[in-house]
Parts: C-alpha cells; structure tokens; sequence
DNA sequence: GCTGCCGCTTGATAAATGTCAAGTGTCGAT
DNA sequence: ATCGACACTTGACATTTATCAAGCGGCAGC
C-alpha cells in the first residue's frame, strides 16, 4: 500500500481522529488488492470478515431477489462500504461488483470492532458514519416511493451538475444500464425519460449530457434538500 | 414517569449497559408526555432537539414531497425513533404522527451527545443500534425496488402471522389506508392486492385476516432472509 | 331515529412501467 | 477487415399501478 493511499483512507472521517499508533493496528492483517472490472467482490449472504475500502475505481452494491436485480448505491473513493454488516456481525444484505478496474482496501472485521472497544473517540465517529449512512438509505428510499421514474431521472441530472461544478455538459459516472437500475427503472424506460425530457432541454449523447434550461429542468424535478442534498 | 416505564426504557439494548448514574444523567431534562390519536409530533425538516421513545401506544413516520406521502415506518413500544437526526444534529428526514394514543418520552438531543463523550460503552451500543437501523431500511428499500405490490402484501402477511404466533387468524395491527402507504401503493390496489391473494387462501375480514394456506401464500411471496427477517 | 363523515371496496379508465423484438452503432477479438 | 458481443434505442404490446367515481357500511354527533 503506498504512503499516499495510506494518506487518503487516514484522511476519512471514521479514521482521522484516530492516532497513528491505533490506525496502525488497525491496518495490521489489512490488505490493498487491484480487481478487473466486473469482478464479484461481495455476495449477499456471506458472514462480513472484511470492512472493505474503495481506494480508487468504483463498486456497485445491488441485491437480487428471484430472477431480479437492483442496484442499490454506488460506492466511490474513498469511502467504506457494508460498514454495517462488519458492525453486527451479521451476513451481507448487499453482493458487491467492480464497476471499473479497482483498488479495494480490506480490513478484517475483527480489527474494527477491537478498535472501537479501545478507542471512545473511534466509536463516536463510527455512530457519525453510520447514522449518515442511515440518512442516505432513509432519502434514496424516499425518491423511489414518491417520485416516478422521470422525476428521479431529472433530479439525478441536477444532483450531478451541482456535483461536477458546471453548468451544461455534465458526464454519466456509469453506464446507462446501471444508472437505470439505481434509479429502479428498466433500460428501456431510461431511454424514454431522457426522451421525455428533451423539451426541459436535456440534450444526450452517448454519455455526455447537456443541461440547456436548468430552470425548467428544476421546476419539473422539484428538488428537495431532504431528498437530494448529500449534506443534509 | 412510572417506575416501570423507566425499567422498560432501561431494557432497551441502547441504554441496557449503562449504570444507573449514566442512565439518571441521560433522562435528566426529558419528560414523558400523553398525546391522543393523530396529533403530528415532528415535522420533516425541523431540527432534532430530541430523541424519542415509544413507551406505548404506535407512531407512524412518514414523508412528504410536492402533494404526495409516504409511510416510513411504524414505531411501536418500546423503541426509539429518528436517532441517526439526533446523532448527526441535523433535521429530521421524516414526519411522526401517533396512531393511537400515545406515552412518548423525550430525551434532549444534547444529552444524547453527552452521554457519548463521556460512556464508551454507551457509543458502542449506539453503533449496533445504527447498523442495526441501517439494516433495516436496506431491507425496505429491496422489498419496494425488487418486488411487485402483491408480492410485498403477501411477504408482510407472512411476517404478521411469524409475530403473532398464530397459523391462522391474524389481526392487522394499523388501518389498511396506512398499510398501503407502508406498503408503498394505493389504497385502492391494496384492495385489489388482497382480492388477488383469495386463491392463496387468505380471507380478509376487516382488520382479521385469515391464512388458510400459508404454504401456498409463501410458494408466492418467495420469502427472502436477507429482506424479510427482522434479526437478519 | 337520522345524518354526515370516513374507511373501505369495486368498477371504469388512464397513466406509468415492464417486456419482447428488432435494429443501430461501438468496440474488441480474431 | 470481419465478426460477434453488447450497450443502447425504438416500437408494439402487456402488465402494473394510479386515479376518478360511485356505493356500501359503520359510527359518532345531533
């Protein structure tokens, strides 16, 4: 693992109050390993031994149920992911996929919650992670139950332009495919609400997407700090 | 507050290992308050200056976006609610109305955050409490993304008659108009929701419900571990 | 007893969403 | 260069779900 990696994973909130003596046992029987894209980190079910870190590349977290599929979030670096099934210790409710070739970090289970039984301070900022992580899955489960389709495609939209900083232009971070199964809607469907929204001025080409009337964009999707703010 | 309130409060695994010092500390400033039936008790977006706890009675949570609304959750006794709001100092992500009349303590948020400065086996419970909660609302969120309205009615009916602890003859334990929005449709479709389950032997009697054939009923619904029990 | 409200149901209809099938274009492997 | 796999799109159609309207029945208040 290089110093800078080592830097970046020191630098999230669940591990910046700790000290380096405690990070370092921490990482003891850790390891960084590269993954090809598309490859099946995680299946739902398995005991959860490892806390895992995505130190550069993506992962989908998605769930089957019969003969159907859902993604349920995308991971990015650098952040944690299944943080609470490594808690309780519990099996995975969650399988995990590379999106793209990545650099996963794995921290056994057993090291964690030996932290948090030595470290107070360490414990605090586990609740602080895991109660946004609960706010996160509270909104997402909003968007789905009281929006349609195009709304949570159009709010998706707006949330990325505000997250890539500029006004038209803005890139999908995934394929099209995917991003239809996070928003809960069929390929086909996405295809026609990006269709539904071209008179809002939403203009697609291949990945790139151009937002050509924010304002009218904005007073379809409705969007609601409560719904789509990240920080609230 | 009844000696036997604060026993059961005292029980739940929040606050099980904390002394009686610690416990005395936490519930100064809090009171218990009665409120009748439908009376809103938090308003999405207000901020958390308190966490509440079911001690009897029902509370539904529930959300709001343009003119639609969506049940959340039930808390029944003896539970917390909307926690992850007061550990991140944040405003709530969801209403609360009771359902009933209702005994709802109320803990300052502040002397939440206190008791975890100064308890680090307090943190640590609060950490399984949210992983806990976490868990919870990844499992609704599956259960609405991955299965059809039928099949969620039939899964829930599977889960009520586990509780209840009876083959046959289970009693709804909220208004079919609320378990709907639970449930995530319309009234109306779980109306018809219920029709379409008379093949699968279930026979429906105001707020009675009788499974006749729960084998049938579950080769339908296809319970799943990782979405429908409560202690996975 | 009425009477009006409300929860619930049912039917008719509309809107949203999924499925199936075909066709296009890209891209990587041979 | 060709081929095939695959992501994506589009159209036709089926299914699911919501909406609107009407009606039933219980129940609280007059």
């Amino acid at each position: 693992m290089r110093p800078e990696d080592r830097e970046q994973v020191k630098d999230l909130s669940l591990f910046r109050e700790m000290s380096d003596d405690a990070f370092g046992r921490l990482l003891a029987g850790s390891f960084l390993q590269r993954f090809p894209a598309h490859v099946v980190l995680i299946n739902e079910g398995a005991p959860a031994d490892f806390l895992h870190v995505v130190i550069n590349g993506g992962v989908e977290l998605f769930s089957n149920w019969r003969d159907r599929e859902t993604t349920m979030s995308i991971a990015r670096p650098v952040s944690t992911f299944i943080l609470a099934a490594v808690i309780k210790d519990a099996p995975y409710l969650m399988s995990a996929r590379t999106l793209e070739p990545s650099s996963i970090l794995m921290i056994p289970s057993q090291n964690i919650r030996s932290a948090m039984a030595g470290d107070a301070a360490f414990s605090v900022a586990m609740v602080d992670e895991l109660a946004a992580c609960f706010r996160e899955v509270v909104k997402a489960q909003k968007n789905v139950k009281l929006r349609s389709g195009v709304e949570r495609l159009a709010n998706y939209l707006l949330q990325l332009s505000v997250l890539q900083e500029r006004r038209k232009g803005i890139e999908l971070p995934i394929e099209k495919k995917t991003l239809a199964s996070l928003l809960g809607m069929s390929p086909e469907n996405l295809s026609r609400a990006f269709a539904s929204l071209k008179p809002y001025g939403v203009a697609v080409n291949g990945g790139s997407v151009s937002l050509n009337d924010v304002a009218g964009l904005e007073s379809l999707a409705k969007p609601s700090r409560f719904i789509d703010d990240p920080h609230s």
